[in-house]
RNA sequence: GCCAGUGUAGCUCAGUGGUAGAGCAGCUGAUUCGUAAUCAGCAGGUCAUCGGUUCAAGUCCGAUCUCUGGCUCCA
C-alpha cells in the first residue's frame, strides 16, 4: 500500500500498516517522537492501520496540541483504571467497578463509572496520584481486534459494556485498547504510551449522569477532568474559570444589591432591588424608544389566563410539564401565564382587521411563568417567573420577510449596543422524526425556507439544527459568546403559522375576501432576567455610564465641602443623572475605595480648590485602571456626562 | 426531578464532643484628611429546620429545606 506525506511525497509500505510504520520509514527519531497522525485530515494512532492512499502527518512532541482530543481520550483512560486501582486498593474485587462511556470533551475529559461506593470530591486528588502513578509507569497502549463472542466474555460481569458490545455489527472485529492491566472496549484513538501523555490535566469535579442520556436509564457517576498539551495552557485555563467565578452574576447581584433571591417569597423568583431595578428600567426604556421608531404599539396583559385560552392555543396539551398547576375560580380554571402569545392573539382579535392595517405589532414587556425543575434554577439565568421583552407581529404572507428582516435588523441593533459582538444565528427546524409539531408540512417548509434566507442575507454566520424548533413554528436564536469565551442564548424570532388558524384569526383582503395573518413572535433580549444575569457577567458589573445603576459619587475632601457637594449632586439630579455625595467620616482615601467597590464609573473629587472654581476634580473607572482629570469646570462637566448618557455611548 | 456536595452574624470565613469567634459592613464617639481602608468603643447568633445518640452536640446519626457543581429538561 501507500499513503502521501504532507510535502506530496508518496511513501510505499506494507499492507495494513500504521502511522507508526510510515514514522519508522522515516527515520526512527521521527517514530521515536510520533505521539498521533493524521489521515486524510482525521486524527487517528499510531496502531490503527492506514487508509490506501491517504495523506497523512505526523504529530509529535512539537505540536501535541494538535493532538487534544487524542491524548485527552488516553486520560479518560487512564482516569478509568486509576478509579479501579483506587477501589481495588480499598479491597473491592476487579469487577465491582463497572464503566460507561468516558469521551474527550472541550477543555478536557470524563468517565462514567458504576461504583461500589460512591467518590467524592474530596478523593479526586488521590485519584488524580494514581493517575500520575499509571503515567510513570509508561505503559504501552496497545490496540486489538477481538471477535463479538470474545468482547462479550469478557466483559460479562459490566452490563453497560454488554449492552455497547451487543449493539455493534456482528461482522466487524471489535476493538479494545489496553494499558497494563486495563483493557477497555475503544474505537481510539490513543496515544503510544502513558508515559507520553501531558501531565498538565486536573480532575475537577464528580456529578450524576444518566446512562445514555435519559432520564429513564440508572444513574451513574461521573468524573470531570480538563487537560492541556502544556502547563501553560492549563493554568490558562484555570485562571479562566476563576476570572468566571469573579463575574458571577450571582456574586455581584448581591455586592452591587442588584437583586436578591428569598427562599420565602419562593425560589426561582427573583426580587429586584433599587440598583437592578434601574438597571433593568434603562433596558425596556432603551427598546421601547426603538420599538416606537419601528411602528410597535404597547399592549398590557394580565399574568393569568383561562384555561380554556391555553387549550385553544395548544400551550396547556403541549407543555403540560412546564406550567404551574391549573387554579380553580368560582367553577372556571385559570393558569398563570405561560406565554404572552394567545392574549396578544386575543388582541389582534378584538376588532375586525383589514389588509391596510397590517402589519399589527404588539410589544409588551410580559411577565410569564413556567415551571422549571428545582435542579435547573440558577440566580437570574434560570428562574420561574420572569419578563420577556415580547412583542407579535400580524402580517400579511406577502410581509413577512421585510418584517422578519426588521426584527433581525433590531437584534443585530441591540446586541451591539452591549458590545456583544461574538455572535451566532441558530435556525431552528424541525426533527424530522418528531410528532409533536402542528401545522401543516407546507407551511413548516415555507417558514423554514423564509428564515434561511432572511439570515442569509443579513450575511451573519448561522448554523441549522434540526429538531429545535417549537412546536408551532421553526425559531431564530441568537447565540453570543461573552467574553470570558462561554456561549448564551439571548433572544429569538420564531415565525408561526400555527396560532392565526387555531384562533382562526383573518384580515379582509384587497379582493373583499378573508385571508389568515402569519405571526412573527421576537423577543430580542429573550428574558430581561436571563438578558441582566448576562450583561452583569458581560461587563463583570463595569456597566457603562448609561446603564450603572450608580453613575456618579460625589466625594466632599471634608465636611466644611460637603454643602458645595450636595448642590452638585442636585444640580445632576435635576439634569436626570443618578449621583451620591459620599458624606460619612471617612477620609477622602477611604471614600474613593467605597466608589471604587461599588463600580461606579465617575467620582467626582471636591475640596477648596474645586469650591472656589466650581470646579471638580474627576476620576474615572477605565479597564485599565482608573483616568483623573483635575479643574474640570462642572457646567462642562454636567454637559459631557449627559451627552454620554443620553447617546448611550 | 436525579447524583454528589454544602449551610455558623448582613458579607467573607475560623471553630475535630466540653463557655459560639474574627475581619469587613452597621451603630456611637473622636478625627476633617487631595485619588483604593483614620482611630476607639458598642451592638449583632434558636450554628438552615425538625428529630435522635450522649452526662454534654455548631461538631456524631436520620429526615426535611436551601444553595452549589453536574445530569435530564427548556415554548
Amino acid at each position: 500500500m501507500h499513503v502521501f506525506l504532507p510535502d506530496g511525497k508518496q511513501l510505499d509500505l506494507p499492507e495494513h500498516a500504521t502511522a507508526l510504520d510510515a514514522a519508522k520509514a522515516i527515520g526512527p527519531r521521527l517514530a521515536q517522537d510520533a505521539l498521533a497522525a493524521t489521515a486524510n485530515g482525521v486524527l487517528t494512532d499510531l496502531v490503527t492501520p492506514l487508509p490506501e492512499g491517504a495523506e497523512i502527518s505526523l504529530i509529535t512532541k512539537k505540536n501535541p496540541e494538535q493532538a487534544q482530543s487524542v491524548f485527552r481520550h488516553s486520560l479518560a483512560h487512564a482516569m478509568s483504571q486509576a478509579v479501579g486501582e483506587y477501589y481495588e486498593r480499598k479491597g473491592f474485587p476487579k469487577e465491582a467497578v463497572k464503566r460507561g462511556v468516558g469521551p474527550s470533551i472541550e477543555n478536557g475529559f470524563y468517565q462514567d463509572f458504576d461504583l461500589p461506593e460512591p467518590l467524592r470530591e474530596e478523593d479526586l486528588p488521590e485519584i488524580e496520584a494514581i493517575m500520575r502513578e499509571i503515567i510513570g509507569r509508561n505503559l504501552e497502549i496497545t490496540r486489538s481486534d477481538v471477535g463479538k463472542a470474545a468482547a462479550l466474555a469478557q466483559f460479562g460481569y459490566d452490563p453497560y459494556k454488554v449492552e455497547l458490545i451487543s449493539e455493534l455489527p456482528d461482522d466487524q472485529p471489535i476493538t479494545f485498547y489496553t494499558q497494563g492491566e486495563y483493557v477497555d472496549l475503544c474505537r481510539g484513538p490513543h496515544f503510544p504510551s502513558t508515559g507520553k501523555l501531558p501531565a498538565a490535566f486536573k480532575l475537577t469535579s464528580t456529578s450524576g449522569a444518566y446512562w445514555r442520556g435519559s432520564e429513564k436509564n440508572p444513574i451513574m457517576q461521573r468524573v470531570y477532568g480538563v487537560a492541556f498539551a502544556t502547563q501553560k495552557e492549563l493554568d490558562a485555563y484555570l485562571e479562566r474559570l476563576e476570572e468566571a467565578r469573579k463575574r458571577d452574576h450571582r456574586k455581584l447581584g448581591r455586592e452591587l444589591e442588584l437583586f436578591t433571591i428569598d427562599p420565602l417569597v419562593g425560589k426561582g423568583l427573583p426580587l429586584w432591588l433599587p440598583n437592578g431595578t434601574v438597571l433593568r428600567e434603562e433596558l425596556t426604556r432603551f427598546l421601547r424608544e426603538q420599538q416606537f421608531q419601528r411602528g410597535y404599539q404597547g399592549v398590557i396583559t394580565p399574568n393569568i389566563g383561562n384555561l380554556e385560552l391555553y387549550k385553544t392555543s395548544g400551550h396547556y396539551q403541549n407543555y403540560s410539564d412546564s406550567n404551574f398547576s391549573p387554579i380553580t375560580v368560582d367553577d372556571e380554571m385559570y393558569m398563570l401565564k405561560p406565554m404572552n402569545c394567545p392574549h396578544h392573539v386575543r388582541i389582534y382579535a378584538s376588532k375586525p382587521r383589514s389588509y391596510r392595517d397590517l402589519p399589527v405589532r404588539l410589544a409588551e414587556f410580559g411577565t410569564v411563568y413556567r415551571y422549571e425543575q428545582s435542579g435547573e434554577l440558577n440566580g437570574l439565568t434560570r428562574v420561574r417567573g420572569f419578563t420577556q421583552d415580547d412583542a407579535h407581529i400580524f402580517c400579511r404572507p406577502d410581509q413577512l420577510k421585510k418584517e422578519f428582516l426588521d426584527v433581525l435588523d433590531l437584534t443585530v441593533l441591540v446586541l451591539r449596543t452591549f458590545g456583544m459582538n461574538d455572535v451566532r444565528f441558530r435556525v431552528g427546524t424541525r426533527d424530522p422524526e418528531g410528532d409533536k409539531y402542528v401545522g401543516s408540512d407546507e407551511n413548516w417548509s415555507a417558514a423554514e425556507a423564509q428564515i434561511i434566507e432572511a439570515v442569509s442575507e443579513v450575511g451573519l454566520p448561522y448554523s441549522i439544527e434540526p429538531g429545535d424548533a417549537a412546536f408551532y413554528g421553526p425559531k431564530l436564536d441568537f447565540v453570543v459568546r461573552d467574553v470570558i469565551g462561554r456561549e448564551w442564548q439571548l433572544g429569538t424570532i420564531q415565525v408561526d403559522y400555527n396560532l392565526p388558524e387555531r384562533f382562526d384569526i383573518s384580515y379582509t383582503g384587497e379582493d373583499g375576501q378573508e385571508h389568515r395573518p402569519v405571526m412573527i413572535h421576537r423577543a430580542p433580549f429573550g428574558s430581561l432576567e436571563r438578558f441582566v444575569g448576562i450583561l452583569i457577567e458581560h461587563y463583570g458589573g463595569d456597566f457603562p455610564l448609561w446603564l450603572a445603576p450608580r453613575q456618579i459619587a460625589i466625594i466632599p475632601i471634608a465636611d466644611r465641602h460637603n454643602a458645595y457637594a450636595e448642590e452638585l449632586r442636585a444640580e445632576l439630579h435635576a439634569a436626570g443623572l443618578r449621583a451620591e455625595v459620599d458624606d460619612s467620616s471617612n477620609r477622602m482615601n477611604a471614600k474613593v475605595r467605597q466608589a471604587e467597590l461599588s463600580k461606579i464609573p465617575v467620582m467626582l473629587i471636591v475640596g477648596d480648590k474645586e469650591q472656589e472654581e466650581r470646579a471638580v476634580s474627576v476620576r474615572e473607572r477605565t479597564p485599565e485602571g482608573h483616568k483623573e482629570r483635575k479643574g474640570v469646570g462642572f457646567g462642562d462637566l454636567k454637559a459631557e456626562l449627559l451627552e454620554r448618557y443620553q447617546t448611550r455611548a
